[in-house]
DNA sequence: CTGTTAGCGCATTCAA
DNA sequence: TTGAATGCGCTAACAG
């Protein structure tokens, strides 16, 4: 039926009606419902009950339009779509919940030139707040995040000073300590394994490259690191390449566990035991690291954590209540698992 | 700083701007904007030079206030952060990127009540399109969906007449499939695996049992599924509980690879060989299954099409090019791999 | 092909 | 505490 994809747009009830219907002005019910306390309480009660009854549902556009503000956050993610970005996804949606804000996603794609037209885009939609997990310190997005209009939180790794607050931990630490657990266990040859490079893996191969330095066993030739989305196969294909290329190579520091398990995998494939042959130390703690055989070593991140404080800064510096913090720094955690379990 | 947090809105280039500059009246700029043939070359290339110089960017609320149109698709999915999902997700963006129209996403929880709130906000905005996975076929989910002001795709199964149009696979076929392939393999106590029901778990189900008493095999005892999200841990959960309460199952097949993945990884603990002591299928053919060791049997879902071609069907819906087809059926595909290589 | 008029639904500002 | 007037920026409908 050719009718079938277009349809009549509903009748909507309006502010108008409702106030007609309760015998006072629309502003009233505007106000009575976005600013319950400057409505006498008899009356709001009155106005509540039409609002109901009517169905009445708020022209989020007409909202927008009118007061210059949005109700959106826009959060930029340089792969959206990456299962370590699942966690701080499932924050976010959890704190928005109960606001009447709304998320709106974008994807970067690695691509500053992405994420300043992204951002454009938000800032020209009169938006409540910005969460960004950036791709790079590119000076043009730091100007344009300087002038934004609004709230802006900087997500997953904390350094230096926010534009505006940030919240996340520090990415090189947790890649030192990391790095040194793995030396600690008496692995030597440990390999860097890494897909698409962003600001936060360059700045784990710093601490890597730190620890290693000090510890006299730096090899650029243990760096592997290939320009292509990370996944459990890009694990496989890392350890193979890596194998190839220094066959001595004992352990592993991987970007994070995708690439971990399929190192895992791949080594259980060779017959390579783990970790008397062969130490992995993944990063994120996906769920699955606990329950894998053998276990994964990794660097728990608090990825929901993230998630639901970044909103509740934007809403509370949207808000008169208590300011947020600049800058929360969350910590990490090594978990020691199978993967490195020698001595 | 405690100017920090609010910012003063921009100066906003508005099309009034761009037009008292171009010489001309802003209908004529929002024309050369949106629909370009309508306007003469000469004047549109000027019109641009000047969008271009200034940095016009539209205000979207005020377009969706005038035109009754947001330009929003709302995506809802009963878990939006399962990793299942993804791949929905990256077909829709990668879909939706060349368009005018942007995502909304909302987690409707499993819960039909949820969807039905969710399913008004979005109405509420004038929608470009709905997309939805939906929890149940609950009627008055079903009744408010009929009434939509716009067009809507229902994804993933397809079963009956949709409501407007709809695309997926036979989620009943694809697990009669899936429990023949190991009814054939050899296997005998076949389990079925899974976490929270939804719609298409259900018609699994069907499939699975259908299939199961035809060759005399269902046992009731064998069908596992806890209320909880799924996850890689609860495959492992429950196939402890299926060794205790039937120790002589010999298969599984699970409602999603996660929970299969669990699975391989509770047998590779416990010593039990695969295939040789117990078969695995999966479903959905996530990354990893092709690279676990052993590589796990699954189902291939085409998800990236399904998100992909669902946002195309609006697009074409709501455009004047040809009209997209009411139901598409992309088909399954069983993908053999070692977890059920016996004989 | 271009312009005029009008209004989308709400919230801000001011006044009562 | 309530209301009147006004405008947010854009586009539909019509006119020229």
């Amino acid at each position: 039926m050719g009718t079938r994809r277009r349809r009549q747009r509903q009748e909507r009830v309006t502010l108008l009606d409702v106030a007609t219907a309760a015998g006072v002005s629309s502003i009233t019910v505007s106000r009575a419902l976005r600013n319950p306390e400057k409505v006498s309480p008899a009356l709001r009660e009155t106005i509540m009950k039409f609002v109901e009854s009517m169905g009445y549902v708020p022209d989020f556009a007409a909202r927008a339009l009118a007061s210059q503000n949005s109700g959106i956050i826009g959060v930029l993610s340089p792969a959206l779509t990456n299962y370590s970005f699942i966690g701080i996804m499932r924050g976010i949606e959890d704190r928005v919940r109960s606001t009447d804000m709304r998320i709106q996603y974008a994807n970067t794609h690695f691509d500053p030139a992405d994420e300043i037209k992204q951002l454009r885009l938000f800032f020209a939609q009169n938006p409540s707040g910005i969460i960004i997990a950036g791709v790079e310190e590119h000076p043009d997005v730091l100007d344009l995040l300087h002038r934004a209009p609004c709230p802006v939180v900087q997500i997953m790794d904390i350094n230096g000073e926010p534009v505006d607050m940030s919240i996340g931990i520090n990415h090189r630490l947790a890649a030192e300590m990391a790095t040194a657990h793995l030396i600690e266990r008496g692995f030597r040859r440990i390999a860097l394994m890494g897909g698409r490079w962003d600001i936060r893996s360059r700045r784990r191969f710093d601490g890597y490259r730190a620890v290693m330095e000090k510890a006299g066993l730096y090899d650029p030739e243990l760096v592997f690191s290939l320009d292509a989305h990370t996944s459990v196969g890009l694990g496989g294909h890392l350890l193979e390449r890596l194998l190839r290329q220094a066959p001595d190579a004992d352990a592993a520091f991987c970007h994070n566990d995708d690439i971990a398990l399929g190192v895992l995998f791949e080594c259980q494939r060779r017959g390579i035991r783990l970790p008397a042959d062969f130490g992995i130390c993944g990063f994120n703690d996906l769920e699955y690291a606990n329950v894998s055989t053998p276990s994964l070593t990794t660097v728990r991140v608090p990825r929901y954590e993230i998630g639901y404080r970044a909103v509740d800064m934007i809403v509370r510096a949207s808000g008169n209540g208590t300011q947020p913090e600049a800058q929360i720094d969350l910590g990490f955690h090594l978990v020691e698992r199978e993967t490195t379990a020698r001595y």
